[in-house]
DNA sequence: TAGATTGTTAATCGATTAACAATC
DNA sequence: TAGATTGTTAATCGATTAACAATC
């Protein structure tokens, strides 16, 4: 029996905390970033300055991942990208659907960026008949009643919820019954899911709420 | 001297930790929800139970604002609402301006929720001349050039950046230069700012490579 | 009244930061 | 080599949860 060291380093069983793995998605649009600007090297200082956090924090989180540094030169961008990108399967493609054509939704099914980083939008629905059969970009609105046959047919897996709040949760409900694996929902309500799926919420509104809290609390500072 | 006491209950000076705000919105959104359905009194379990939280975070939180529920019968929706709404300072409007006039910008101009919130676009920048002056909704879109004086003539807060990531800091700072109050960042690189102006990051894919990790932990579970 | 729910204190849990030996 | 930076352990800090007296 051989060892083998370099599955060893670290358990993969254990998950690494949410705090972290936001943060491991900062560092690799950095670490692209950097290559991008053609810079080979970066320190945990550099990158703690560059998005605002400790050199501490920095290496404490690079830790959970199966990559290391070098002493006195600190991390290679390309390797550390590459590392990232596995540890996230931030290079493997996930199909997406958007839930809702209204402005919020045609904007998400024409968003370039969620191509570019390995999200293609294979599908839009929408509740309201008399948008059924028109246009967004390339894609045909389909109605609801079509959802669970083409999430099939296209193997989509993360189902983007952009409809009016009052049908988030019966929209989620119907993803999910079609086999979806995340949901990202955009609407203000929580959505409840079992725990075979995975959601994450954004809620624009309400970061936008908490902009406002800190802006009064900075004028109204000492 | 008498004492004030509605005013000693809490020190207002005492700023309400981040992760406690962002569910203070979440609280108000529901308590808004509630009373439209015409409940009139909720108990902190019942609020737990809808947001996935526990009622001890929930009493936790409320203990922050200026607001008593009542042993044995819970919280009045409407006052609960009414208190997080001063709290957040959720019913005073702040005007908002979208800066990048591509899909994402066009869809946060047009988003009603906006002004529902309190939060009217007052005007959208962009820095392609072959957008300034086409419209949206009711707006005309602006060149980079007159962002400074329409920022003050129409005494705009906060500043929604949604332009390509390379020309996210740069439309910070412009935005800064012209007396911004508070930035709403969607892009996904980290925007630095200065201590006296609030900052908050949205990150879209981020949250979507969040989910994909999610969805491959629940995937490869026991 | 009896029982349920609040508000708050104390205990636990987890995340961040500091510190430093290892090392290139 | 000397000095700088990593990886990791230990200390600190903060957030969440548990528990329970107060109370309606």
């Amino acid at each position: 029996m051989t060892s083998i060291p370099q599955m060893a380093r670290k358990n993969p069983k254990v998950s690494i905390p949410a705090p972290v793995i936001a943060r491991l998605t900062q560092y690799l649009a950095h670490a692209r970033h950097l290559q991008q600007e053609g810079i080979r090297m970066v320190a945990s200082r550099e990158i703690a300055h560059a998005l605002g956090l400790t050199s501490s924090t920095v290496r404490q989180d690079l830790s959970h991942i199966d990559f290391s540094g070098t002493a006195k030169r600190g991390y290679e961008t390309a390797k550390l990208a590459d590392a990232l990108n596995r540890e996230l399967g931030a290079d493997r493609t996930v199909n997406v659907a958007v839930i809702g054509a209204g402005n919020l939704g045609r904007a998400l099914a024409l968003h370039a960026g969620f191509e570019r980083e390995c999200f293609p939008v294979r599908a839009v629905f929408d509740a309201n008949p008399r948008l059924v059969g028109k246009r967004i970009g390339g894609m045909r609105i389909e109605g609801m009643d079509s959802l669970p046959a083409i999430m099939r047919r296209e193997d989509i897996g993360i189902g983007i919820v952009a409809v009016p709040k009052s049908a988030a949760q019966k929209v989620a409900d119907l993803l999910i019954l079609s086999g979806v694996k995340g949901i990202l929902n955009l609407t203000t309500t929580h959505i409840r899911v079992p725990k075979k799926v995975a959601l994450v919420e954004v809620r624009i509104v309400s970061r936008l709420q908490e902009l406002q809290y800190l802006v009064t609390q900075i004028t109204h500072a000492p």
